[in-house]
RNA sequence: GGCGAGUUGGCGGAGUGGUUACGCAGCGGAUUGCAAAUCCGUGUACACCGGUUCGAUUCCGGUACUCGCCUCCA
């Protein structure tokens, strides 16, 4: 059996990784807060876990692992959100909307990037009960204390806490940033239930109406769906601290000895322009808008282009590359039947705490060699060339040459006006290059090269770009072309 | 201030105590009426200063710089 290598952020190590059952692998993912479109930032961990997901069930099989991504759908920025966009609904009903609609735009965004759906996806708003249950226990152990209707976690009752991201309590608090109440018995303590006035969503508890913390929802859902105790707890290292912290503060005081999740795992940061992408900074790409510039098997490629733990910088560069790679292998792979199994090398560099990097060389070795099948069949490993993201769209896959666009479907191409907004080349305009197209077909059968060069140099003028077949001549419609050019056409 | 990550050829990006990463771009060639595509060939990079070693880009220590977390954040 393979043996899979991962890097434990709790440890700092790689380890190999030893299911607790193999008939059996659990891995938890902080999933999204839904209350506005994802971001390419938010779509790298998604990813990055969907690889280790497929990885997984290649090598334990399909049916012996399980993978939950939560959806919070429960948080002060969608309260905010609620009564903002659907004022005069009930709370409740106003954030169910907002979550409703983001969540179903999540879905597509990262279906459309590949990833498999995971087994579970569960709400916050389905899993209160479990949370209640699990801050009374809290409470009934000694761990947390209510307060002026709030129930606080108290961090001074959990040895451990800090372990995770190698921050003693004193480390914190003199960097103490943390909220003062005084309500609160240590500046360090934070909040498993906090009360709703009644304009916020809230449910019933004992301690009267109010909403969990954010930290308790990922404790409940991942104890209900996969226990105590399970395998792999992924997220983004901006979350390793306080929210993994906190939820290992929790579901360790909660279940004493369980030992929560086995290996945590931790992906980099997306940055534009050298500055982590964010909504604070405003500097963030959106899932959506990326994919009207490239076909989303392109931002899955470019997403595993470096290696997860990695900061990764998002560049058009790395796009256009992405670009060419998936060109060339889609072009090999298309009426291939892939192998029964993926090629050694990939699974290896994979099964190396998911060198993708490594991979991604060792299906370009396999394109070279000619191994087609194998590439095919690694590809589905790395959720590549798989049906669910549908046939390629040259038309929006732009580059700097441009790309192939087939003549049946050039009607309504858009090409880029002068303002910069897109526009479409009128069906005169087409016929014209069509035309031209011909006459310099014909001028080619006799030997009239000065007149078909002349042709050429035209179009490509115009950001038409040629490429002759043994079938015939096909075109493509280059960045540099513009309505101008078309309209200046003769 | 505390904690952590990083610095590899023109660019991106792996990796390794001594042997080709890989991709893109570039250059040379084959092929092509031209162009594209394709194919072949090509580039002695590892921030700086010490140390360990027969030998370090790779291990250890320090310096500089960059970035992240410490507040919601993937």
């Amino acid at each position: 059996m393979t043996e899979i290598k991962l890097h434990n952020s709790a440890t700092r190590r790689k380890e190999v990784f030893t299911p607790i059952d193999p008939t059996n692998v659990r891995m938890y993912v902080c999933g999204p807060t839904v209350y506005d479109r994802a971001h390419i930032g938010n779509a790298r961990p998604v990813v990055v876990f969907d690889v280790l997901y497929r990885l997984l069930r290649h090598v334990y099989g399909a049916d012996h692992v399980k993978y939950v991504r939560n959806i919070t759908d429960i948080d002060d920025k969608i309260n905010k959100r609620g009564p903002e966009d659907y004022p005069g609904l009930a709370p409740l009903d106003a954030i169910a909307k907002v979550t409703d609609k983001t969540s179903r735009w999540f879905v597509e965004d990262m279906r459309a990037l590949g990833c498999l759906d995971p087994d579970e996806q569960p709400r916050a708003t389905q899993f209160v009960p479990p949370m209640i249950a699990m801050i009374e226990r809290l409470i009934a152990k000694g761990h947390a204390y209510e307060a002026e209707g709030h129930v606080l976690f108290e961090v001074g009752t959990y040895e451990a806490y800090g372990a995770l991201s190698g921050r003693s309590t004193d480390d914190m608090i003199a960097g103490a940033r943390v909220e003062v109440a005084p309500y609160k018995r240590d500046p360090m303590d934070f909040v498993l239930w906090k009360p709703s006035d009644d304009a916020t969503p809230g449910w019933d508890s004992p301690w009267g109406r109010g909403r969990p913390g954010w930290h308790i929802e990922c404790s409940a859902m991942a104890s209900e769906l996969l226990g105590n105790t399970f395998d792999i707890h992924g997220g983004g290292s901006d979350l390793m601290f306080p929210h993994h912290e906190n939820e290992i503060a929790q579901s360790c005081c909660a279940a004493p000895g369980a030992g929560f999740a086995n290996v945590w795992l931790h992906n980099g940061m997306i940055n534009v322009d050298g500055r982590k992408m964010s909504k604070s900074l405003g500097n963030f790409l959106t899932v959506e808008d990326l994919r009207a510039q490239a076909p989303a098997e392109v931002l899955r490629l470019a997403l595993l282009g470096t290696q997860y733990r990695g900061t990764l910088d998002w560049t058009q560069q790395k796009l256009d590359e992405a670009t060419g790679a998936l060109q060339k292998w889609r072009t090999l792979v298309d009426n291939v039947e892939a192998s029964r199994q993926p090629s050694e090398t990939v699974l290896t560099a994979l099964s190396d705490d998911l060198n993708t990097p490594l991979a991604i060389a060792a299906m370009h070795r396999l394109a070279k060699k000619g191994a087609l099948a194998d590439l095919k069949a690694s590809g589905f490993l790395l959720g590549l060339f798989t049906n669910e993201l549908g046939d390629w769209d040259w038309r929006t896959a732009a580059s700097e040459e441009g790309l192939a666009v087939p003549l049946p479907s050039i009607a309504g191409f858009a090409v880029s006006s002068e303002a910069g907004a897109e526009a479409s080349p009128t069906k005169a305009q087409i016929e014209l290059i069509q035309g031209l197209i011909a006459e310099r077909d014909r001028s080619r059968e006799n030997t009239d090269f000065a007149r078909a060069d002349e042709i050429r140099e035209q179009l490509t003028a115009a950001g038409i770009i040629l490429t002759d077949h043994a079938d015939g001549t096909g075109w493509k419609v280059g960045r540099s072309c513009t309505l101008a050019k078309l309209e200046a056409l003769k």
